[in-house]
DNA sequence: AAATCGCATCGTACAGCGTACGAGTCAATC
DNA sequence: GATTGACTCGTACGCTGTACGATGCGATTT
């Protein structure tokens, strides 16, 4: 038991009063943060993916040796739990909670995190094995209320939230599986027009070409908020 | 270029006559193939998690040596791949293609895929990096069938496949990530209800806690088929 | 009978991984 | 000046995926 407790770490204490300048860099880095830690981690994430994250060369973008992680950090898996929250921080607009149109409201929500997640593939790759973290919570909280505001009540909300949570998980995660590399999508092509005939429907439809993703996530979320309308 | 082709394997050739019995075990294991390959590593991932499948731990199930693996088997890449898809095989029922009822079949599909991923917890937190295997694509595939039979046009009948695809894997992957070890369970709720304060309206729900989650997948989906129904 | 060949198995080796451990530095405190 | 606690990091260990080459074996060809 040296330095370290439980569940948080070390986690530097708030400067006590000098700003903490070590004989490496004085002017440059801003020193060894959990922030800093946590950005250089989805920096890393979008250039190589989640199999490109790896704890020493996190500590090279960082400018530190790799175990100097570890004072802030528990394991790399709470790397992979700060780098997703901190992608799902969500800004909620200032006039919230007081429009009548709740059905707006609920879409800029959903639209809002699906573009979060889409402009980190990774994200959506990583959240099935994850917790849930404060930021994904509380976007659940506010979408809730703004329900709850509409007037659907105890079990319907329930239903309604996981339903809603569901959408866009699941688009999320379909629309970031097509987003491989050139290579593997023109080889997935090829071998999808080779079994055409075994997949007519499939086929015709062009589901999985050349698919309009935002126009298909809106509509199916239109769908299922007519399923929600009347039961409230 | 010595014994392998680029894409697929060695792939054992149709038994030339005799049953091929090797020094090893003569009267106990059928000897290595593919399908023993595939059958032990789902056996392992159930057993011990995505991180629990190592090639040797495979290679020691199957009673073989590590590299044998390599012959029948691009990478580990591959193992996964072939492991998934195994588990989404689907029976189509005999009936299937004749009934008026539409709705019926749509709602038995989907629970029956959604159990075949619940029954392999692992499946939900694979499926996101995964490329979509044969029998997910035959899955979508009936699907389609289904709901064109139903009157589902062009441009719908898309957003209506993705959209039930959608519901299906949010709600797997929501389902599979609560089933974590007690310990990670208990110390979740306790943070969730020291955290109570902040999002009252999902501690109101109970959202996280004593879901009905069968419960709550079947009403989803009643929902968005309601939504559905009236553009046919 | 002997040589050849393709399929299949596996031992060894290597680079890279997460991280345990303990030594080191430095500012603040006594 | 001595001590303490926050923080950094070099080294080392066990484990990973898999490249490479050696080996064995049944069938085919000579």
């Amino acid at each position: 038991m040296a330095g370290k407790a439980s569940g948080a770490r070390g986690k530097r204490p708030q400067r006590p009063g000098a700003p903490r300048l070590s004989a490496e860099a004085q002017s440059g880095e801003p020193a060894l943060s959990l922030e800093r830690i946590v950005a250089a981690a989805v920096e890393l994430l979008d250039a190589e993916g989640v199999d490109g994250l790896t704890m020493r060369k996190l500590a090279d973008r960082v400018g530190a040796g790799a175990m100097s992680l570890y004072w802030h950090v528990d394991n790399k898996e709470a790397v992979f739990d700060l780098a997703l929250d901190s992608v799902l921080e969500y800004r909620e607009p200032p006039q919230a909670g007081e429009s009548q149109d709740w059905r707006g409201e609920v879409l800029h929500m959903l639209e809002d995190w699906r573009a979060s997640m889409l402009r980190h593939p990774w994200s959506a790759a990583l959240l099935p094995r994850r917790a849930l973290g404060p930021n994904i919570l509380l976007r659940l909280e506010l979408l809730g209320r703004t329900l709850s505001r509409a007037g659907v009540a105890d079990a319907d909300l329930n239903v309604a939230l996981w339903s809603l949570w569901n959408h866009v998980m699941g688009a999320t995660i379909t629309r970031a599986s097509f987003e491989r590399s050139d290579d593997d999508l023109a080889a997935a092509q090829q071998r999808l027009t080779g079994l055409s005939e075994r997949y007519p429907t499939i086929e015709r439809s062009r589901l999985l070409l050349d698919n309009d993703w935002d126009g298909t996530f809106r509509d199916g979320l239109d769908f299922l908020l007519d399923g929600l309308a009347p039961k409230r």
